[in-house]
DNA sequence: TAAGTTAGTTTCTTCAAGGAAACTAGTTTC
DNA sequence: GAAACTAGTTTCCTTGAAGAAACTAACTTA
Protein backbone atom coordinates (compact mmCIF):
# COMPACT_ATOMS: atom_id res chain seq x y z
CA UNK A 1 0.00 0.00 0.00
CA UNK A 2 2.91 2.38 0.28
CA UNK A 3 4.41 1.52 -2.69
CA UNK A 4 1.46 2.12 -4.75
CA UNK A 5 2.21 5.67 -3.71
CA UNK A 6 5.49 6.22 -4.89
CA UNK A 7 4.70 4.58 -8.50
CA UNK A 8 2.61 7.70 -9.06
CA UNK A 9 3.23 7.55 -13.18
CA UNK A 10 6.21 8.73 -14.36
CA UNK A 11 4.73 11.11 -16.80
CA UNK A 12 3.40 12.53 -14.28
CA UNK A 13 6.99 13.67 -13.00
CA UNK A 14 8.53 14.52 -16.30
CA UNK A 15 5.74 16.88 -16.53
CA UNK A 16 6.21 18.62 -13.39
CA UNK A 17 10.12 18.75 -14.21
CA UNK A 18 9.07 20.51 -17.34
CA UNK A 19 6.99 23.05 -15.72
CA UNK A 20 10.49 23.53 -13.30
CA UNK A 21 12.07 24.11 -15.79
CA UNK A 22 9.91 26.85 -17.40
CA UNK A 23 9.41 28.49 -14.17
CA UNK A 24 12.99 28.28 -13.42
CA UNK A 25 13.63 30.40 -16.68
CA UNK A 26 10.35 32.41 -16.05
CA UNK A 27 10.42 33.61 -12.50
CA UNK A 28 10.94 36.87 -11.23
CA UNK A 29 9.26 40.19 -11.57
CA UNK A 30 10.16 41.40 -14.91
CA UNK A 31 11.27 38.17 -17.32
CA UNK A 32 7.49 37.79 -18.53
CA UNK A 33 6.75 41.56 -18.86
CA UNK A 34 9.94 41.67 -21.00
CA UNK A 35 9.20 39.05 -23.35
CA UNK A 36 5.68 39.84 -23.74
CA UNK A 37 6.47 43.37 -24.63
CA UNK A 38 9.17 42.02 -26.89
CA UNK A 39 6.79 39.50 -28.55
CA UNK A 40 3.64 42.30 -28.67
CA UNK A 41 5.97 45.38 -30.69
CA UNK A 42 8.95 43.62 -32.45
CA UNK A 43 12.07 45.80 -32.29
CA UNK A 44 12.44 48.44 -29.16
CA UNK A 45 15.36 50.55 -28.14
CA UNK A 46 16.26 49.74 -24.37
CA UNK A 47 15.00 52.95 -23.05
CA UNK A 48 11.70 52.52 -25.16
CA UNK A 49 12.07 49.02 -23.78
CA UNK A 50 12.66 50.19 -20.09
CA UNK A 51 9.51 53.17 -20.63
CA UNK A 52 7.17 50.35 -21.80
CA UNK A 53 7.80 47.88 -19.39
CA UNK A 54 7.14 50.77 -16.96
CA UNK A 55 8.74 50.61 -13.41
CA UNK A 56 12.28 48.62 -14.31
CA UNK A 57 15.10 50.09 -12.99
CA UNK A 58 18.28 49.81 -16.10
CA UNK A 59 20.59 47.94 -13.86
CA UNK A 60 17.51 45.16 -13.59
CA UNK A 61 16.44 45.74 -17.19
CA UNK A 62 20.19 45.34 -18.61
CA UNK A 63 20.46 42.01 -15.94
CA UNK A 64 17.64 40.61 -17.28
CA UNK A 65 18.00 40.85 -20.97
CA UNK A 66 21.43 39.44 -20.72
CA UNK A 67 19.84 36.08 -19.38
CA UNK A 68 16.96 36.38 -21.74
CA UNK A 69 19.85 36.79 -24.45
CA UNK A 70 22.14 33.87 -23.24
CA UNK A 71 18.74 31.78 -23.64
CA UNK A 72 18.45 32.46 -27.13
CA UNK A 73 14.93 34.10 -26.55
CA UNK A 74 15.82 37.40 -27.10
CA UNK A 75 18.54 39.04 -29.73
CA UNK A 76 20.62 42.22 -29.29
CA UNK A 77 21.75 44.79 -31.95
CA UNK A 78 23.62 47.62 -31.84
CA UNK A 79 22.91 50.23 -34.18
CA UNK A 80 25.58 52.77 -36.02
CA UNK A 81 23.47 55.82 -35.29
CA UNK A 82 24.39 59.12 -33.69
CA UNK A 83 23.99 58.53 -29.77
CA UNK A 84 24.40 55.07 -29.82
CA UNK A 85 20.99 53.08 -29.49
CA UNK A 86 20.70 49.27 -28.76
CA UNK A 87 17.94 47.45 -30.24
CA UNK A 88 16.23 44.53 -28.62
CA UNK A 89 13.87 41.90 -30.47
CA UNK A 90 12.49 38.80 -29.76
CA UNK A 91 14.35 35.57 -31.39
CA UNK A 92 12.45 32.76 -33.72
CA UNK A 93 12.78 30.38 -30.71
CA UNK A 94 11.56 33.34 -28.36
CA UNK A 95 8.60 33.44 -30.07
CA UNK A 96 7.88 29.86 -29.32
CA UNK A 97 6.71 31.37 -25.81
CA UNK A 98 4.16 33.12 -27.35
CA UNK A 99 1.20 30.85 -26.05
CA UNK A 100 2.42 30.93 -22.81
CA UNK A 101 2.34 34.16 -22.43
CA UNK A 102 -0.70 34.85 -24.41
CA UNK A 103 -2.22 32.49 -21.38
CA UNK A 104 -0.85 34.09 -18.86
CA UNK A 105 -1.67 37.38 -19.80
CA UNK A 106 -5.39 36.08 -20.69
CA UNK A 107 -6.03 34.68 -17.37
CA UNK A 108 -5.12 37.87 -15.76
CA UNK A 109 -7.47 39.56 -17.80
CA UNK A 110 -10.24 37.18 -16.24
CA UNK A 111 -8.84 37.16 -13.29
CA UNK A 112 -9.44 41.02 -13.07
CA UNK A 113 -12.99 39.91 -13.87
CA UNK A 114 -13.28 37.65 -11.61
CA UNK A 115 -12.24 39.49 -8.74
CA UNK A 116 -14.42 42.60 -9.35
CA UNK A 117 -16.91 40.46 -10.02
CA UNK A 118 -16.64 38.48 -6.81
CA UNK A 119 -16.49 39.90 -3.50
CA UNK A 120 -13.43 41.12 -3.19
CA UNK A 121 -11.39 42.91 -1.14
CA UNK A 122 -8.58 40.91 0.01
CA UNK A 123 -6.39 41.29 -3.27
CA UNK A 124 -4.76 44.23 -4.65
CA UNK A 125 -3.99 44.04 -8.16
CA UNK A 126 -1.67 46.08 -9.82
CA UNK A 127 -3.42 49.68 -10.39
CA UNK A 128 -5.42 50.90 -13.32
CA UNK A 129 -9.04 49.19 -14.32
CA UNK A 130 -10.53 46.51 -16.62
CA UNK A 131 -9.83 45.33 -19.83
CA UNK A 132 -10.89 43.22 -22.59
CA UNK A 133 -8.41 43.11 -24.77
CA UNK A 134 -5.84 40.40 -24.68
CA UNK A 135 -2.47 40.25 -26.37
CA UNK A 136 -2.80 42.70 -29.53
CA UNK A 137 0.17 44.06 -30.82
CA UNK A 138 1.01 47.51 -30.39
CA UNK B 1 8.01 62.72 -32.23
CA UNK B 2 8.01 62.18 -28.24
CA UNK B 3 4.57 62.07 -27.96
CA UNK B 4 4.02 59.43 -30.27
CA UNK B 5 6.13 57.00 -28.23
CA UNK B 6 4.08 57.39 -24.85
CA UNK B 7 0.92 56.69 -26.51
CA UNK B 8 1.42 52.96 -27.89
CA UNK B 9 -1.52 51.49 -27.20
CA UNK B 10 -3.71 50.84 -24.23
CA UNK B 11 -4.23 47.50 -25.06
CA UNK B 12 -0.87 46.84 -24.49
CA UNK B 13 -0.59 48.49 -21.28
CA UNK B 14 -3.64 46.63 -19.86
CA UNK B 15 -1.81 43.16 -21.02
CA UNK B 16 1.10 44.34 -19.34
CA UNK B 17 -0.91 44.84 -16.33
CA UNK B 18 -2.29 41.05 -16.46
CA UNK B 19 0.99 39.48 -16.92
CA UNK B 20 2.07 41.28 -14.37
CA UNK B 21 -0.94 40.14 -12.08
CA UNK B 22 -0.69 36.61 -12.96
CA UNK B 23 3.40 36.66 -12.46
CA UNK B 24 2.69 37.94 -9.48
CA UNK B 25 0.31 35.12 -7.89
CA UNK B 26 2.36 32.56 -9.59
CA UNK B 27 5.99 33.41 -9.44
CA UNK B 28 8.27 31.72 -7.38
CA UNK B 29 9.35 28.04 -6.54
CA UNK B 30 6.76 26.11 -6.11
CA UNK B 31 3.02 27.34 -6.65
CA UNK B 32 3.03 26.48 -10.40
CA UNK B 33 4.23 22.84 -9.29
CA UNK B 34 1.63 22.47 -6.63
CA UNK B 35 -1.36 23.87 -8.80
CA UNK B 36 0.19 21.63 -11.65
CA UNK B 37 -0.63 18.79 -9.14
CA UNK B 38 -3.36 19.59 -7.86
CA UNK B 39 -5.00 19.63 -11.41
CA UNK B 40 -3.19 16.63 -12.41
CA UNK B 41 -4.82 14.54 -9.58
CA UNK B 42 -6.98 15.57 -7.73
CA UNK B 43 -7.15 15.63 -4.17
CA UNK B 44 -4.05 14.39 -1.99
CA UNK B 45 -3.00 14.63 1.39
CA UNK B 46 -0.42 17.01 2.56
CA UNK B 47 2.11 14.46 3.11
CA UNK B 48 1.18 12.67 -0.30
CA UNK B 49 1.54 16.20 -2.16
CA UNK B 50 4.85 16.94 -0.18
CA UNK B 51 5.85 13.38 -1.66
CA UNK B 52 4.68 14.60 -5.04
CA UNK B 53 5.74 17.67 -5.43
CA UNK B 54 9.22 16.10 -4.66
CA UNK B 55 11.71 18.63 -2.72
CA UNK B 56 9.37 21.02 -1.13
CA UNK B 57 9.70 21.60 2.81
CA UNK B 58 6.87 21.37 4.74
CA UNK B 59 6.85 25.26 5.63
CA UNK B 60 6.74 26.56 2.13
CA UNK B 61 4.06 23.86 1.38
CA UNK B 62 2.16 24.85 3.78
CA UNK B 63 3.16 28.71 3.32
CA UNK B 64 1.88 28.43 -0.42
CA UNK B 65 -1.00 26.30 0.38
CA UNK B 66 -2.56 28.59 2.44
CA UNK B 67 -2.14 31.62 0.16
CA UNK B 68 -3.98 29.56 -2.92
CA UNK B 69 -6.33 28.80 -0.57
CA UNK B 70 -6.51 32.76 0.45
CA UNK B 71 -7.00 33.20 -3.73
CA UNK B 72 -9.56 30.70 -4.17
CA UNK B 73 -7.14 28.23 -6.39
CA UNK B 74 -7.40 25.36 -3.78
CA UNK B 75 -9.23 23.74 -1.22
CA UNK B 76 -8.73 22.49 1.92
CA UNK B 77 -10.44 19.94 3.69
CA UNK B 78 -9.71 18.36 7.31
CA UNK B 79 -10.94 14.92 7.61
CA UNK B 80 -12.14 13.05 9.70
CA UNK B 81 -9.71 10.25 9.96
CA UNK B 82 -7.64 8.41 12.98
CA UNK B 83 -4.54 10.03 12.45
CA UNK B 84 -6.16 13.68 11.23
CA UNK B 85 -5.88 13.57 7.78
CA UNK B 86 -6.08 17.00 5.18
CA UNK B 87 -7.35 16.63 2.02
CA UNK B 88 -6.16 20.08 -0.92
CA UNK B 89 -7.74 19.91 -4.10
CA UNK B 90 -7.94 22.21 -6.88
CA UNK B 91 -11.06 24.64 -7.30
CA UNK B 92 -13.47 25.19 -10.31
CA UNK B 93 -11.66 28.80 -10.21
CA UNK B 94 -8.43 27.10 -9.82
CA UNK B 95 -8.96 25.05 -12.61
CA UNK B 96 -9.03 28.06 -14.90
CA UNK B 97 -5.32 27.98 -14.88
CA UNK B 98 -5.02 24.53 -16.33
CA UNK B 99 -4.52 26.11 -19.75
CA UNK B 100 -1.73 28.15 -18.40
CA UNK B 101 -0.28 25.56 -16.79
CA UNK B 102 -0.45 23.18 -19.41
CA UNK B 103 1.79 25.75 -21.86
CA UNK B 104 4.16 26.18 -19.20
CA UNK B 105 4.44 22.33 -18.84
CA UNK B 106 4.22 21.72 -23.16
CA UNK B 107 6.88 24.63 -23.36
CA UNK B 108 9.34 22.92 -20.92
CA UNK B 109 9.01 19.50 -22.61
CA UNK B 110 10.21 21.26 -25.89
CA UNK B 111 12.61 23.44 -24.66
CA UNK B 112 14.23 20.04 -23.09
CA UNK B 113 14.37 19.23 -26.65
CA UNK B 114 15.54 22.58 -27.92
CA UNK B 115 18.51 22.14 -26.07
CA UNK B 116 19.68 18.29 -26.52
CA UNK B 117 19.09 18.98 -29.95
CA UNK B 118 21.43 21.98 -29.97
CA UNK B 119 24.60 22.23 -28.57
CA UNK B 120 23.68 22.77 -25.46
CA UNK B 121 26.09 23.28 -22.42
CA UNK B 122 25.45 26.46 -20.18
CA UNK B 123 22.47 25.66 -19.28
CA UNK B 124 21.47 22.81 -16.70
CA UNK B 125 18.12 21.63 -16.44
CA UNK B 126 16.36 20.01 -13.18
CA UNK B 127 18.07 16.43 -13.64
CA UNK B 128 16.05 13.31 -15.37
CA UNK B 129 15.87 12.70 -19.19
CA UNK B 130 14.15 13.96 -21.67
CA UNK B 131 9.87 13.09 -22.22
CA UNK B 132 7.15 13.41 -24.58
CA UNK B 133 4.11 13.37 -22.18
CA UNK B 134 2.48 15.97 -20.93
CA UNK B 135 -0.56 16.70 -18.58
CA UNK B 136 -1.43 13.34 -18.54
CA UNK B 137 -3.83 12.35 -15.56
CA UNK B 138 -2.00 10.51 -12.75
C1' DT C 1 6.91 2.18 25.95
C1' DA C 2 9.42 3.59 22.08
C1' DA C 3 9.08 4.66 17.32
C1' DG C 4 6.40 6.20 13.49
C1' DT C 5 2.46 8.25 11.49
C1' DT C 6 -0.61 12.51 10.70
C1' DA C 7 -0.27 18.09 9.83
C1' DG C 8 1.62 21.42 10.60
C1' DT C 9 4.35 25.71 13.43
C1' DT C 10 8.47 28.03 15.14
C1' DT C 11 13.02 29.64 15.07
C1' DC C 12 17.13 30.67 13.12
C1' DT C 13 19.87 31.50 9.14
C1' DT C 14 21.48 32.48 4.47
C1' DC C 15 21.41 33.95 -0.15
C1' DA C 16 19.60 36.23 -3.88
C1' DA C 17 16.23 39.39 -5.91
C1' DG C 18 15.58 43.80 -6.54
C1' DG C 19 15.81 49.01 -5.97
C1' DA C 20 18.18 53.91 -5.65
C1' DA C 21 21.52 56.72 -6.93
C1' DA C 22 25.75 57.92 -8.74
C1' DC C 23 28.85 57.37 -12.44
C1' DT C 24 31.07 56.55 -17.45
C1' DA C 25 31.27 58.03 -22.06
C1' DG C 26 30.10 59.77 -26.27
C1' DT C 27 26.89 62.94 -28.99
C1' DT C 28 23.78 66.66 -29.60
C1' DT C 29 21.01 70.44 -28.75
C1' DC C 30 20.03 75.04 -26.32
C1' DG D 1 29.62 75.48 -22.11
C1' DA D 2 25.71 73.46 -19.61
C1' DA D 3 22.04 70.22 -20.07
C1' DA D 4 20.05 66.20 -22.04
C1' DC D 5 20.08 62.28 -24.74
C1' DT D 6 21.96 57.37 -25.73
C1' DA D 7 23.15 52.56 -22.98
C1' DG D 8 24.53 50.93 -19.78
C1' DT D 9 27.79 49.70 -15.09
C1' DT D 10 28.91 50.05 -10.23
C1' DT D 11 28.09 50.38 -5.50
C1' DC D 12 25.51 50.10 -1.61
C1' DC D 13 21.45 48.70 0.69
C1' DT D 14 17.01 46.30 2.15
C1' DT D 15 13.82 42.88 2.15
C1' DG D 16 11.97 38.66 1.29
C1' DA D 17 12.22 33.90 -0.46
C1' DA D 18 13.58 29.69 0.92
C1' DG D 19 15.74 25.94 3.59
C1' DA D 20 17.06 23.08 7.94
C1' DA D 21 15.97 21.45 12.07
C1' DA D 22 13.51 21.17 16.12
C1' DC D 23 9.11 21.13 18.17
C1' DT D 24 3.76 20.32 19.20
C1' DA D 25 0.14 17.13 19.63
C1' DA D 26 -2.71 13.37 18.95
C1' DC D 27 -3.00 8.63 17.46
C1' DT D 28 -1.11 3.77 16.09
C1' DT D 29 1.56 -0.05 15.78
C1' DA D 30 5.40 -3.31 17.09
Amino acid sequence: MKKEKQERSEACNHTLLAIRDTMELLSGKWKVQIIGTLIMTEKLKFMDLKRTVGGIGAKMLSKELQELEINQLVKRTVCNTKPITVEYEITEYGKSLQKVIYEIGAWGVQHRKHLFNSTSEYVLLNEKEDTTGVFQTC
